[in-house]
DNA sequence: TTTATAAACGCAACTCAGTTGCAAATATAT
DNA sequence: ATATATTTGCAACTGAGTTGCGTTTATAAA
């Protein structure tokens, strides 16, 4: 796992002592996170615009990408280690667990091809589980 | 096409003006709609408050479901025919025009059966597509 | 037809996620 | 050491969706 440090060098961020620590928070986070979630488990800033901010800049740098929520929050995740700001590409599943809310990336159900439709172009494919989640069941 | 006092009768709804109205508007309509798209629509209120309990009711009843929505918003379609209180299953997809930001149900792809991994129990799948619609392109 | 009642309506006021403006602070490059 | 763009923090705002409550209305029962 690559250092928080090295990621917002990467990414062309500057190194404060929170975004230090929201890189962190996402790496040791197994499920995704809204701006409040966030808010709660931070030490360095208490200020919600601040971590909208952030989360609007990492995402920007394909750092983080936002993933489908049970109450239509903005939810994020971090990419994968091989997405860049040129490269961005995610074929992985999303799941929403219904008893804690939390949504997971799920890296081993790839996305299935679905081709274009009765004049439908089709450029993007999601595709989001719902159930429960190990810690839940 | 069955007429709306006849679905209200099913779902034992009450016969309003309005809410035979904004069953028509459902019906008429080729993509889904937000609650603000449908004051927009509608003569019979300019309330929204009654247009978000009236939406709240269908969909409690089953006569409309949720679909997805770029900006996140809550965004409803009517339900297929077969759908009632007691029998409620949709295994289509759903599509996002990027344009116009219209969400449509793809009725003819089929969702792909996904099985439980590694801990996650799965009970529903939605698949959700992006690109450009018909009227777009 | 009248009456009772639960469902539906409409208004005001509220909640809460997310945004905008702006001035002050700070990381980093020169 | 200095300059500059980025980041921060506060206050105030926006806009979707909700809640409370008193009034109206569709429908069913008398």
């Amino acid at each position: 796992m690559p250092k928080a440090e090295k990621i917002l060098e990467k990414f062309n961020l500057k190194k404060t002592n929170f975004r230090l620590e929201l890189v962190e928070l996402f790496q040791s986070s197994s499920s995704s996170l809204t701006a409040d979630e966030i808010r709660q488990k931070i030490n360095s800033t208490n200020d919600k615009v601040t971590i909208y901010r952030a989360l609007t800049a990492f995402e920007k740098k394909c750092l983080i990408h936002r993933v489908p929520d049970k109450s239509n929050l903005i939810r994020y995740a971090l990419c994968q280690k091989e997405c860049n700001q040129t490269h961005h590409k995610h074929n992985h599943a999303h799941f929403i667990c219904n008893i804690c809310a939390k949504t997971f990336c799920i890296e081993d159900i790839k996305l299935p091809q679905i081709n274009n439709t009765s004049g439908f172009k089709i450029s993007k494919t999601q595709l989001t589980l719902e159930g429960s989640c190990p810690s839940c069941n």
